[in-house]
DNA sequence: CTACGCATGTAACTAGTTACATGATTCA
DNA sequence: TGAATCATGTAACTAGTTACATGCGTAG
């Protein structure tokens, strides 16, 4: 679905699909292009997109992908359905669920790799917000050239608040880390380690 | 990992551990029997957990797994690596980007869907932190049964520190969902439909 | 004796990752 | 002429879901 989304906007080949895949939409659905090429061809199978041929240089040529109407129903399909949110599956907070087993340092370094990654997501998700805003993205201007000023405010307004939720959700995240680097703080100090002493992991008490 | 960390909590069968990440641990981290027997199976091979007969009734026996030394030591190599954060991929916000295919309708059945999700967790995780602060839950009480208190005091407030995390994820999420609904409202009013006239959505505009 | 919970599996399938491969084009 | 980028694939693998199956124990 977020390929017919995609090529619904502006037709183009796997490559620039993967391209598109890693920055713009990267944070909210991911693919490679080793998933890209067979799914492209799936959907030309089912009759939902359709590759034209595309001269480059002189010998090699290109497939560039557009939806086709069936492709355009698919969508619209796809969208009047509502999905239930769902519980993703997290490896980092399973870990820090059991952060007792590492070491103090480790835990802080966790917490503070958590902070720098959402630290900079933030940043990047708030030029992509504005770019959006603005209009001044590629897709956007491709989507929204012959669309009436009502719907290009749908447009741009569901895509903003998806990006204000994001923003919101990375500030929250930024929070919770260093709250977190504060509690493994407190937690060493609580230990109790005289002074040139280092505290071992609380893990290895358990252990003997 | 998951099945390791909660086995050395507790030994049990995998129907107990299917029951487990049914409530408890669920929303961080889900697995089926269908999952979890294969799993059980594989650590056993691997020397990282052990089965004991246990009887049932009078012909009936079942498998209780407990975790092995070296089941420790992996555990403890798991936990002292940092994981980088990573990027979920959301089904459900791929769609709030493109719900303007979607009706008006079906877009504020969306974020109601989210809100009401998110509310459920919130009691849910709610009633779990405080549990868990009390020392209320099964495995906590296992957990802590021989541990020093400054041990006790860095199982218990990590864990507690994850739950806080979630529950300010979800008052996020509530927050966000009924601004989304404010919004569709606002987009449905600005598309200025005369009384008694059903408004069309506005991917219908796309269309012809 | 019946229903519900305990207990344990397998099979088929879908999605996604990582690595292996190849070749043309374009720009410095 | 070499490096970066455009372009397109396949193979092997891991994880996870859904559905199919089976049978004992226990309480009412």
């Amino acid at each position: 679905m977020a390929v017919l989304a995609i090529l619904e906007a502006k037709p183009m080949t796997g490559y620039e699909l993967a391209k598109f895949f890693d920055h713009s939409i990267a944070h909210i659905w991911q693919a490679s292009h080793s998933q890209i090429y067979p799914e492209l061809k799936k959907l030309e199978r089912e009759g939902l997109i359709e590759a034209k041929q595309q001269a480059r240089g002189n010998l090699a040529t290109k497939s560039v992908y557009a939806v086709m109407p069936a492709g355009g129903d698919e969508l619209e399909r796809w969208a009047n359905q509502v999905v239930p949110p769902l519980h993703e599956r997290s490896p980092e907070l399973l870990k820090v669920m059991y952060q007792e087993w590492a070491s103090y340092q480790v835990a802080e370094q966790q917490f503070e790799a958590h902070r720098v990654y959402y630290l900079q997501l933030y940043v990047k998700w708030a030029a992509h917000a504005e770019d959006l805003r603005l209009g001044n993205t590629d897709l956007m201007r491709h989507r929204l050239k012959d669309a009436s000023a009502e719907a290009s405010a749908a447009v741009l307004a569901y895509k903003v608040h998806v990006y204000e939720g994001l923003l919101e959700r990375a500030q929250m995240e930024i929070d919770w880390a260093t709250k977190g680097i504060a509690l493994v703080e407190r937690l060493l100090a609580e230990a109790g380690t005289p002074p040139g002493h280092r505290a071992a992991s609380p893990s290895s008490a358990r252990r003997r």
